[in-house]
DNA sequence: CTAGGGTTAG
């Protein structure tokens, strides 16, 4: 009969097999078989995790057991080790302890310490190890690597450095942990010294180096490591498509994930995170829905962090949509994922929405983070809710126990600023606990320019300055609030103060996606292979918008030009080389998706908004701060940026 | 009587 229920048990393909199985072992009075239960249990903790969690259902059979013998105490002890249950490993450990008759051997001891480092439980690991040195386990390589990850947890990593050193015949496996724990707790150097020590090296090894250089932030070393490895697997691509995403070198992201493939190294969820960043952060929507559909086809999983990933990438792409699909798709969701959708849908100026999944979040338990709190901040921006968005603002750390930080001072800044409430702007200002940043000032700038506080736009512009002295548009905002108020002395001051400074125009630049390719313009661009029809396109553009009522707004130009030239400069921004481009590369009436790196100026806007209706297209622009849809000549931000 | 335990990327 044992025979017959083990050939069963081994082979159980699913669930309702091992259920069978279980009721003959019932049955058959086999539960008194540790043998067989052992293999029972093993064979319903290698289930895939797909169909549910095993967990209750092995540990009704480990419970129902009478006397379990040390095989069956590890395998439950493993079983919750790897569901992240470090405690019930522990709490089993105890158990055993205590039983007459069944002893713990190596195999437990190297499963309790790895449970005491994750529970950083020092008092257990200790007492463990003292045991461990007591029976006798001294030797044992894998109990010593447990206990080189678990000091080095618990935060003695000098502890660890001691056993790695005291092992007579050290492994790679135990250099490797070591090498990873100094990374983890950033002292990378420490590893790199061991790396160049060590006699022999495998790919962990190397992995774990690159990995360590990227948390650093040095891409470079990073790199060199990658480029010198003699092999590299699917971790050594993931790692350094992940350093160059993490410091938004996307362009290098992608192109790496393409040498990837040439490579025939198959990429898994963790490769895809960091693609689809670099996607969102170019916005590049054609290359992030291949990456999908490549997801969909080679049936990569999509676990919770990569479907927040293509939440984010959709919502970063101007496809609020499918952003929104995916969202719904999900069976799990954690607060990064409620928080990209909050502030995609901000961004794409569904304030309303935004907040109605705020509550939603906060209805399923979930507790909001700040990225949760720029959103709803923002949809309060949009939506002019001023009260609201102090609610929100003062709920932060009164309920949640966030501090805000710069950017949610910011928002509020902003809101304040944009319903004419400058004084309370200013008082926020004066109250915040850290010194205001540009974006603070810009925001309270926008309000005064508004409602023509000039006293108070003075008082931004002149800290904005001093914090940006070397960016040009700040100098076209004074120039332009003087000019207003007819202060030509000022006008003239600033203007000399304009020469004594080094000024830096950050170029603006813009760019559009066509059959997946994307498509860089800066002002005045003429690098392009189709240079020649853009500037035609451009003419064109002009003509029509002209004959449309269009007047330049050439205020907005700093330069002491003619207005003739003043014009050419502005008809020369970067999004409107975009647009031109988009319209002859691309169909009639297919929508033209632009990125800016800045925020748009007010004549671009305009033009967008007349080009959308004059040449039938929706035109979706993501500019630094959110997202514009142009369509029939009105834009959903309704002037509101 | 045997099985079984340790390392890297989001």
């Amino acid at each position: 009969m044992e025979h017959k229920v083990m050939s069963l048990l081994h082979n159980s393909r699913n669930l309702g097999h091992l259920r069978q199985a279980h009721a003959l072992v019932l049955k058959t009075r086999l539960d008194a078989n540790n043998h067989v239960v052992a293999k029972l249990l093993r064979t319903l903790l290698a289930q895939p995790s797909s169909r549910g969690d095993p967990l209750p259902y092995a540990r009704s059979i480990f419970y129902s057991v009478s006397s379990p013998d040390a095989f069956i105490f590890n395998t439950m002890m493993r079983a919750e080790l790897v569901s992240q249950r470090p405690r019930e490993t522990l709490s089993l450990f105890l158990r055993m302890r205590r039983r007459d008759g069944v002893f713990c051997d190596s195999f437990s001891l190297s499963l309790v310490v790895q449970a005491c480092g994750r529970l950083m439980d020092g008092d257990n690991g200790r007492t463990v190890h003292a045991q461990g040195i007591k029976i006798g386990f001294e030797s044992d390589l894998f109990v010593q690597t447990a206990l080189i990850e678990m000091y080095a947890k618990l935060g003695s990593v000098e502890i660890s450095k001691r056993i790695l050193d005291d092992l007579e015949e050290p492994d790679l496996v135990s250099f490797n942990v070591l090498l990873a724990e100094y990374v983890r707790i950033g002292e990378v150097q420490l590893a790199r010294d061991l790396f160049d020590k060590m006699l022999e090296r495998d790919l962990v090894s190397w992995n774990t180096m690159i990995h360590g250089y990227a948390t650093l932030g040095d891409v470079m070393e990073a790199r060199n490591l990658f480029d010198e490895a003699r092999e590299r697997d699917v971790v050594s691509w993931s790692s350094m498509i992940g350093a160059y995403a993490r410091t938004r070198q996307s362009n290098e992201a992608l192109k790496l994930f393409h040498e990837m493939q040439l490579a025939n190294v198959v990429p898994d969820n963790i490769t895809m995170v960091s693609v689809l960043a670099a996607c969102g952060d170019i916005g590049a929507l054609g290359m992030g829905k291949m990456i999908h559909e490549y997801i969909k086809r080679t049936r990569i999983e999509v676990d919770m962090k990569l479907g927040t990933s293509l939440v984010d990438m959709y919502a970063k792409c101007g496809d609020i949509d499918s952003s929104l699909r995916v969202f719904n798709q999900m069976d799990r969701r954690d607060v990064l994922t409620w928080s990209s959708a909050i502030l995609g849908l901000a961004n794409h100026g569904s304030g309303q929405a935004a907040l109605q999944f705020f509550s939603e979040m906060i209805a399923e338990g979930i507790e909001p983070d700040d990225m949760a709190f720029v959103g709803v901040l923002s949809a309060c921006s949009h939506m002019g809710l001023v009260d609201e968005g102090w609610t929100y603002f003062t709920s932060m750390s009164d309920v949640y126990g966030i501090a805000p930080k710069m950017e949610h001072y910011g928002c509020m800044v902003d809101i304040l600023a944009r319903a004419g409430r400058l004084q309370e702007a200013r008082e926020l200002i004066r109250k915040m606990p850290f010194a205001p940043d540009a974006v603070v000032w810009r925001a309270l700038l926008g309000g005064c320019r508004v409602y023509k506080e000039s006293d108070l736009a003075e008082e931004a512009t002149v800290n904005l300055l001093e914090l940006e002295p070397n960016a040009d548009g700040n100098y076209v905002l004074l120039s332009n609030i003087y000019t207003q108020e007819k202060k030509w002395d000022k006008v003239i001051h600033m203007r000399k103060m304009m020469r004594n400074v080094n000024i830096e125009k950050v170029p603006g630049s813009s760019s559009i996606e066509v059959d997946n390719a994307v498509h860089e313009f800066i002002a005045g661009d003429r690098s392009h292979p189709r240079t020649e029809e853009i500037y035609q396109m451009l003419s064109e553009m002009l003509e029509k918008l002209k004959a449309a009522g269009y007047k330049p707004l050439t205020s907005l130009v700093s330069h002491d030009l003619e207005e003739r030239q003043k014009e050419i400069a502005l008809a020369h921004h970067s999004e409107k080389l975009a647009i031109a481009f988009g319209l002859v590369s691309t169909n009639p009436r297919t929508p033209l998706r632009i990125v800016k790196n800045l925020r748009i100026c007010d004549d671009c806007h305009l033009v967008i908004k007349l080009i959308s209706k004059i040449y039938d297209r929706e035109i979706i622009v993501r500019d630094r701060n959110r997202f514009h849809h142009f369509l029939g000549g009105s834009c959903t931000c309704k002037e509101y940026w």
